[in-house]
DNA sequence: CGTGTGATTGAGATGGGTCAACCTCAGTGG
DNA sequence: CCACTGAGGTTGACCCATCTCAATCACACG
């Protein structure tokens, strides 16, 4: 995939060094002039348009991923077709580790709107942790988030409740939005209805009506993917604790 | 925790080059005097009893544990005190990676029954990692496991139907049991129902009915913690395709 | 032989899946 | 400018799988 739009790359060919998202990514912590030998591996893709892939399932693994604008999903495919969301993933989030064990991957990765991605090639990876002594560590360290958040999503799918997990499935959004310097209470969503029931083991319409129950007790204000977050504390209290704080809907309005 | 049990660690004090788990660890694939120089920061502890713990939640990280025999169990609590089980760790598996992200542990891991652990401590990874060349890729092909694992646990949540959940669960048991060498048809579990239950977002009782409804089917046969797959071929069936093979318990023997 | 912990089984309640209708809105073309 | 269309989202009614509560069983251990 070679593409010869040369004022495209052009444009996209801002160093790591002025990157936004340098904090959360591979070159944090490392050196000015080793961020230029980074800097040289690290290829910048194209904008990906709605849809498109970075991967399919199978497909030998040839790079690491960040995520640097717009927003991705990662689906895995059982036998019979059914979808299911595996994550969602930020500007500064890593995508790609579902194949670091086998050399294939196992999911399919998926831009959620128009979005840009920087691309470590594994071979070059390989040869430069060796050569900059402090990016070993930050890879690591990139990984564990990334494996942090993968166990966010255990815990999510651990609850029995839908409303808890749908609360959990927004309170850690807007935590990761508000790392990335965004509003913690209002940002659009950028998957669908249907893509968040995959990620949350439910089904769209369960989806729906805990979002409609959230607006109802006053905890947030959804309308289609626009999200206002109206109690931070309170959908925090519901989304680490079990116990539902308005536990029915007794139809008193 | 240094414990002065001189004949002990003389007893467990086997190199890595000796270990039946080799091809699963950290050595695999590096060369015979490099295994030496890992040997010598591989710490390897006295065994733990069933309940001790590797680590707590909030505990700095400093180290990386390959679980060597017996199982062991990871654990998230939440605020309200629920316990929800992350992974179950059978030997050659890694424990710990939780706290990569942030440095501090956010499970708990404990010993399911009598174990064995090899530590590898943090610092001193950092080092042996750019010390031998071939030892960076093995690091990132186990957490790759790892992360592997974790994605099938995912998968496993994300089923609806429990019956799903607890044939994937068992299905992906016995194959991690078989990649050990040992039987894939015929074990004996590690964990309590409650573990299991815990694991898979269901209720104990659940999980029990699931078992004795499988066996109903003839696909296993358990008794207590013992494990009999009887129909690999149809469990393994269940567990990839979503469509249930025996839909309804119609009462009909 | 009692005691306790873990597992199984039963009966009843309920949360969320299923199916179906309807709404909303953006895009398209007349 | 409006009608049509289709995809995504919401709402309602019904029903079943799983949770809840409770009794009983199995088995190891003192």
């Amino acid at each position: 995939m070679t593409h010869s739009v040369v004022f495209d790359l052009a444009r996209l060919r801002r160093s790591c060094a002025q990157c936004s998202l340098q904090q959360l990514c591979l070159p944090a912590g490392i050196g000015q002039d080793d961020m230029v030998r980074l800097d040289e591996i690290v290829r910048r893709r194209r904008p990906l348009a709605r849809s498109e892939r970075l991967f399919r399932i199978g497909a030998p693994m040839e790079a690491l991923y960040v995520a640097r604008e717009g927003a991705f999903k990662t689906v895995a495919i059982s036998d019979d077709g059914e979808e299911q969301v595996i994550g969602f993933h930020l500007p500064g989030e890593l995508i790609g580790l579902d194949a670091l064990g086998s050399g294939k991957h196992r999911c399919e990765a998926e831009a959620l709107g128009p979005a840009l991605v920087c691309e470590v090639p594994l071979d070059a990876l390989e040869e430069i942790t060796h050569a900059v002594p402090g990016l070993q560590l930050q890879l690591l360290r990139v990984i564990g988030r990334s494996v942090g958040r993968d166990q966010d999503h255990l815990e999510i799918l651990g609850r029995r409740q839908a409303q808890d997990r749908i609360a959990m499935f927004l309170h850690g959004l807007s935590e990761r939005y508000h790392q990335l310097g965004h509003s913690a209470t209002e940002f659009s969503l950028p998957m669908s209805r249907e893509d968040i029931a995959r990620y949350l083991g439910l089904v769209i319409e369960t989806v729906s009506r805990g979002f409609t129950r959230l607006q109802d007790e006053g905890y947030i204000k959804v309308r289609g993917r626009q999200l206002r977050i109206l109690d931070p504390v309170g959908l925090s209290a519901m989304a680490h604790s079990s116990i539902d704080l308005h536990p029915a809907a007794s139809g008193i309005a």
